[in-house]
DNA sequence: ATACCTGGTATACTCTGTTATACTGGTTAC
DNA sequence: GTAACCAGTATAACAGAGTATACCAGGTAT
């Protein structure tokens, strides 16, 4: 029983298991919360103004965005570009890095569409 | 001026892009959070007990694996049955519901992986 | 008898993501 | 002149996700 035990306990987590979680968090570390996929899908949508992300995504305020936003920009997901038009305008744009997430929205819209179809008619 | 800008503002944010905002938030709704999807992931690669599940999830206490499964044995995700046997045992088992999820982790799992190659050596 | 295993619960605390509300400074429209 | 638009900032407060730590009741191995 105990060599048994404690061969199951080394077999039970192989390596790639440990590599896949940490693989797993590491994403949800840099695009968890509530916001940040709808900003990229937004923004990958086309929406570059300030005031047109924030139409695209109900319920978000000024302070959320503006937070998200700097710390995308840091992260190097987005850019920011102001144009010194009159009135100022600026602009945000998805870098190619961002556009990796790219299946991972798609995958997330898919289910959210399923989801709700089971939900209300009859998928 | 005005018109066009009333237009623009229709325009801008077509039908299709409101749902999937919405398809978006309704999933990270469901599996938002540190802990739900590593815990998903641990159930669907074989784990069954408590004990091997919070082993599999470096960092996550009793406390938090215990809320976190009752919260998805509520919302079907997963299975609870407990075995009579001497010491009792707990099995937990995920749903084909849960297995929905499958496409969105294996996305993620694939992202993270890219992510850690792309900073610590040369992707 | 001592130490460790199982499957958790209890208590207390921190932290930060999130909300609410108001405001700024400049521009344009009526 | 007043109301609305742009791109935000300031301040305060809250809720709950997550952490830390200890503990329980049973069983098992030495």
């Amino acid at each position: 029983m105990h060599l048994e035990k404690q061969a199951k306990k080394i077999l039970s987590f192989p390596r790639n298991q440990a590599e896949e979680v940490q693989a797993l968090q590491d994403t949800i570390y840099v695009i968890g919360g509530k916001w940040k996929l709808p900003i990229i899908n937004s923004i990958c949508n086309g929406n570059k103004r300030f005031r047109d992300i924030q139409r695209s995504i109900p319920g978000i305020t000024t302070r959320m965005l503006s937070r998200e936003l700097k710390e995308m920009e840091l992260n190097k997901l987005i850019t920011r570009t102001v144009y010194a038009d009159i009135p100022v305008s600026v602009e945000y744009e998805s870098t190619d890095y961002c556009k990796t997430f790219g299946p991972i929205i798609l995958a997330m819209i898919d289910w959210g569409k399923k989801h709700k179809k089971k939900i209300t008619g009859k998928g």
